[in-house]
DNA sequence: CGTTCTGTTGACCACGTTCAATCAGTGTGG
DNA sequence: CCACACTGATTGAACGTGGTCAACAGAACG
């Protein structure tokens, strides 16, 4: 439960040199709006992994770009069962929701070290009439969201073990690779740098580790992928994908203005 | 599969008059600027009962506000298995995603008679130039329906198919509250109107009728609700919604700018 | 009226869960 | 240096929620 924010040391990267800007809200803002842009960049942190950036019931006064690392959003039920609703990677907006000013409805927690760079709430409103096109961009993103959250809502609902799993391991492939093409921070000679444990998957896929552990072990059987310690290499993707069904275009977003 | 979409007679009813204004896009929208907007909505659209607005891989170039009616939006799988996305009541806003101009991920039919108000697409961003306001406004939408959608997903994924099926009674209870405070169209003498078949509710909760037919029998046993030809009637909300867990907060949404 | 759609019930089955034990890797402190 | 604890992966056996298949009843509709 305790939270491992603290101020990011050597200080902040600015935007105009951002490595994931391409990726991000800010990424229509023309270089020499960016100075302004900025200014609303409250605070760069630095969060250590297994450390949580929020609970469900916090009402932080921030939002959050993610600049580096992967972020777990979850949720919690009564008994202590979780539904990991995304896993956030560099680029990603996180802490935005409906209710702005209330308590937030979900939980992030710190998979791998994180740099976030941290924008006020209250000064959202200013800094969209100050740049109109953010908030489409900021729909847009959320649209694009929502198409995965869609998707993973027909995957536990209708789709086997099997398949909901394939098709994760799949997505995570395919966001990494619009990152950064496997890069150093992304891939290494063993392989995606995939920092999620079996716990992880069964959480977003609404199935138990043991179950899960069992799947994977059938997949690297069949010589599908093969995956150990947090690496994972696609094998063979499209047998993976013939069970997946997973189309790459979920993870494109258009520009609205 | 047939379209049943036909323009409307008489002509379309002016915006500034409409029921459902206070629930939809263009809320905030000042009465002497409606005219405006108004000019942008290319058709008023009759749809009869289970009869299709658009399919998945459509690419429509029109956006809908329902006026009147429930529209089912639901994803097919391979197998035939279908998943509810969201049941869409009066005042809300469809056909919108990430990929505006690529074919849609989801399919649209309607429950009931529908009256739909069309917004060409190719329109849209001039639209939200003429009213940033807007932008936000959908934005928000968006942000709420999200947050039903981890909700969902959070349901299918860890609870039991009692506690999901008692979720989605109290969700469209308390919608069907805020839209009219269960007014003639919404509500008679025999309780809500509620036009979805066991089937619906199994595809929305990722389930099978025959179980749903089940759980509802044990849940009329205990005096938790009554369902019969379309009409609900929450009998014990207090012990409903101790196994649904429904938030009524869910369904608010504020306003950004 | 028949036809079709929806609801209802029973018997059986299977996918995934639960419970339990073990193992491997990793970090910690004595 | 090794004992210990801890986390994550792995495997087996028994179980249960919810699915499948099949048959029928009742309502709605043309």
């Amino acid at each position: 439960m305790k939270y491992g924010l603290r101020p990011r040391h050597p200080p902040a990267t600015p935007c105009a040199q951002c490595a994931v800007r391409k990726m991000a809200l800010f990424r229509h803002v023309p270089l020499d709006r960016l100075e302004w842009t900025q200014e609303y960049r409250s605070q760069q942190y630095v969060l250590e992994p297994k450390q949580h950036l929020y609970h469900e019931g916090d009402a932080p006064h921030e939002l959050y770009t993610i600049y580096s690392g992967w972020v777990k959003l979850y949720k919690v039920l009564e008994n202590g069962k979780k539904q990991v609703l995304r896993f956030a990677l560099p680029g990603d907006f996180i802490g935005f929701q409906s209710d702005l000013e209330g308590p937030l409805q979900h939980t992030a927690v710190a998979l791998t070290q994180c740099i976030l760079c941290a924008f006020p709430k209250a000064r959202l409103a200013e800094l969209f009439r100050g740049h109109p096109q953010l908030s489409s961009e900021l729909l847009m993103i959320h649209a694009r969201d929502m198409g995965l959250c869609h998707e993973h809502l027909l995957g536990t609902g209708a789709r086997s073990a099997r398949e909901r799993i394939a098709f994760l391991l799949l997505e995570l492939y395919h966001r990494l690779a619009l990152l950064g093409h496997f890069r150093a921070d992304t891939a290494d000679e063993k392989g995606l740098k995939v920092p999620i444990t079996q716990e992880d998957i069964a959480e977003a896929c609404g199935l138990t580790a043991i179950h899960v552990n069992r799947t994977l072990k059938q997949m690297r059987n069949e010589q599908l992928i093969s995956c150990a310690n947090g690496h994972l290499v696609v094998m063979n993707e499209q047998a993976l994908n013939r069970i997946a069904h997973f189309d790459p275009k979920l993870l494109e977003r258009s520009t609205l203005i």
